[in-house]
DNA sequence: GTTATCAGTTCACAATTTGTTAATACATAA
DNA sequence: TTATGTATTAACAAATTGTGAACTGATAAC
């Protein structure tokens, strides 16, 4: 079958269960990578980007369930599939397992066409909408969903970091935001941008909007304030 | 009964069950027409143009899963029902013919009962299209009944792909739709086209519309807005 | 059976916008 | 004043989109 341009990462210490997904999974069309332990999970996630991560939950130096947290608390894998392969079929892991989030699991031992359809579901279902909800603080509104951000009734326009860096701070009023948090929430972990980076963005924030509403505090961060 | 203006083509080798079909099919109003095997299949499917195709898992010439891949991919054919019937009742046949494309399976030996409500099921699943109302956003008007759009009044003729893009955006004015958001409402998960086909077909749209209606969100997506 | 036509797609490259950096100016606290 | 950290600006790099043309495959017309 020709490819799908659907890239997936496995990760299982088994070698032969790693082999027969990928196989399978190459076999439908799919770009497969894997990796054996949690670590090695982790790195080539951040490499590759994949659609989806198929993750055994039972696994050395980071068990999926550690991985899963590691990758979700970064923008970058905030949309990301993922799947968990368990041994376990008892409730406890599975209700961990997704609320860790995961977006399904299959239970070993493992039949590739069950594995297969799960797949062809999960990527059948993206469908799905980001349901973010608009802020308003005073005369200021912010729509992610429209994108669209007015002060006063009226239309300001954004650039997309400008966006996503205003959205963060609105999100959580009073809150100072580290310029780590910053970095890893809007520009994600492996990114490297300058600190400056930051500044101009704020700066531009702060011009557009016209308003006094982010405050700085030096030597620490940022944080919205109206 | 009388007719429902709806054609149901029946490919089959044994004839006492292609008679026992049809003898029931146009008992419930539907208009009938047979094949004896897959070739026959095909060539009366092109000249008749059904809306529903029966196809026998086991035929002569070609079985009823390349018949039904064949007959997929073309365009005409895209949107047809298509119900397997078939002896195997294992898992994996199943599988392999709803994946390939069709839209239900009934296993033999064949109960003219569940096969017709079966059938009927299929009509009724495809007709429920209540949610399709005519938008209309100031001087613009969008009928996806008729598949017709007007500007003040003036027929614009879009084409398919076009009209659908359209009518998603349109659908949700103001709100950002992602381009993989697009590509998933307009152009279905499993088709993988170029970044650049979402481009080419909002030109076209505005192009043709003549109005500044579609906005592009650099890197996010398109919202209609008027 | 050929040919013409059209929707749909891709491609190459232009046009534009956005993101980043680096250099410099400014502000503040010790 | 000095050390530290932030603001500002302009220049540059990178990413994204717009556009015309060409290509493909299916259908319609001849």
């Amino acid at each position: 079958m020709e490819s799908k341009g659907k890239k997936i990462l496995i990760a299982d210490d088994e070698p032969d269960i790693l082999e027969i997904i990928q196989y399978n999974l190459s076999k439908e069309g799919y770009d497969v990578v894997t990796a054996k332990d949690g670590d090695e999970a982790v790195g080539k996630a951040k490499m590759t980007r994949p659609d989806l991560i198929i993750l055994d939950i039972m696994m050395p130096k980071k068990n999926g369930v550690e991985v899963c947290e590691i990758l979700r608390s970064q923008p970058a894998f905030k949309e990301t599939l993922i799947l968990f392969l368990t041994a376990l079929s008892d409730e406890g892991s599975h209700v961990r397992g997704l609320e860790t989030g995961a977006d399904d699991y299959v239970t070993k031992p493992i039949s590739p066409k069950i594995l297969i359809s799960r797949v062809n579901a999960l990527f059948r279902r993206i469908n799905k909408e980001p349901e973010e909800k608009v802020l308003k603080i005073e005369n200021l509104s912010i729509d992610p969903a429209k994108f669209e951000v007015t002060v006063d009734g009226k239309d300001v326009t954004l650039a997309k970091k400008e966006f996503e860096l205003l959205y963060l701070l609105a999100s959580r009023p009073g809150r100072v935001f580290l310029r780590n948090e910053i970095l890893n929430q809007v520009w994600g972990n492996e990114v490297i941008v300058g600190d400056r980076t930051i500044d101009v963005h704020i700066r531009k924030i702060r011009q557009k909007l016209g308003l006094d509403c982010i405050t700085t505090v030096k030597g620490v961060g940022y944080k919205f304030n109206l």
